[in-house]
DNA sequence: AAAGAAAGTGACAGATATGTTACCTTAATC
DNA sequence: GATTAAGGTAACATATCTGTCACTTTCTTT
């Protein structure tokens, strides 16, 4: 240690979050980042020579939380309770959806530690639908969940539906409620 | 008339769905689309002021389009063939659907043209939500919707249940006779 | 064939993002 | 207190996008 830091490893995640879910990938730059964390420019070049390497890296970090997060679903032995949480985990880290679609967008074609970034965030991505996939085959094993319909479309829908916007601001609760049901049992009377 | 055009309206529009689809509205510039059709950047600004002029006013021509077809759901009068259709036609149109969340993206806030044709776009989305709006009460009223299901919930999960991806390249036809039966009457064994 | 008008071009200036680097600052270590 | 090394800054060169404008090209009209 020589100087203390003007803002931490967490500062700049923090604030490329914010970025990053404001203007996307695309408009995301270090001209902003400088600017939001009162640095200059140069200082993140200290640590990152481009935008991709400070992103996938970022994207590895948020990954490896939520992954935590998904672990949990373990602790419940009922397919109907892992349902259950694995919906209401997907609206608390709604945010962390956004941004791994916004991951996806990073190209693994420039400097060699994106490359490697890259390659582990595709191994997480593994082990999460992996995580998944057996959460499916229990269901589809305890004949709760039809088996005709692909595991691709059960997590799909599981996954998409979050993104549903909700401006008439229906209470949350209420919400989330109605999406669990019509996964279950649709929208049609029965 | 004093001179032929090197590229129509129609190339524009071509050429602009393309970019926009690959690089979003923040990689959109008048550079890629000059280079695109082979004419100078120069030229097209004799047409648009800035890029938010030609993309607000492509995206109201896709919006008449979209609007066109789905006018068409009034052909049918029982709302279980409206559902199919409007199903259906969201997987015709699905690019058309990324270029809505795209145009969504456009400021308002530049030129006067542009707050004129975000208008015009905003009237467009309006007579599309009424149009799916009666379409929802309909099903309600033949007491196949499930009343106490939000409408938004209803049009959500038809407009983004479209875009889960279909890793797998299973067969179009078998993937939307899930997503219609999961919509209906859900995932879950009854 | 001359005039006129719309279409298109290329160059210019301004803005902004990108990497790099010489130099300054700060704090720990000797 | 001098040395060392990491942290940070500002300026520079480069690249790209933007908007404008004088100029050229092409076609129609007279």
């Amino acid at each position: 240690m020589a100087r203390e830091r003007k803002f931490s490893r967490e500062d700049l995640y923090r604030v490329s979050k914010q970025l990053l879910l404001k203007h996307g990938y695309e408009g995301f730059t270090f001209s902003l980042l400088a600017k939001d964390l009162n640095i200059s420019r140069g200082a993140i070049y200290k640590y990152y020579e481009n935008k991709d390497e400070l992103l996938s890296e970022y994207m590895i970090y948020e990954m490896e939380i939520f992954l935590n997060k998904l672990d949990k679903i373990n602790n419940y032995n009922s397919f109907n309770k892992q349902f259950d949480f694995l919906v209401d985990l997907m609206f608390q880290d709604q945010e962390m959806h956004q941004l791994r679609k916004i991951g996806f967008e990073i190209p693994h074609t420039t400097s060699e530690t994106v490359k490697i970034n890259s390659d582990t965030l595709s191994q997480l991505h593994l082990t999460m639908y992996k995580n998944l996939q057996s959460f499916v085959s229990q269901g589809k094993k305890e004949e709760i969940i039809k088996t005709h319909i692909p595991d691709e479309l059960v997590l799909g829908f599981i996954f998409q539906t979050i993104d549903i916007p909700n401006h008439t601001h229906i209470p949350q609760e209420k919400w989330i409620a109605s999406i669990k049901e019509i996964i279950r049992n649709g929208m049609f009377v029965q």
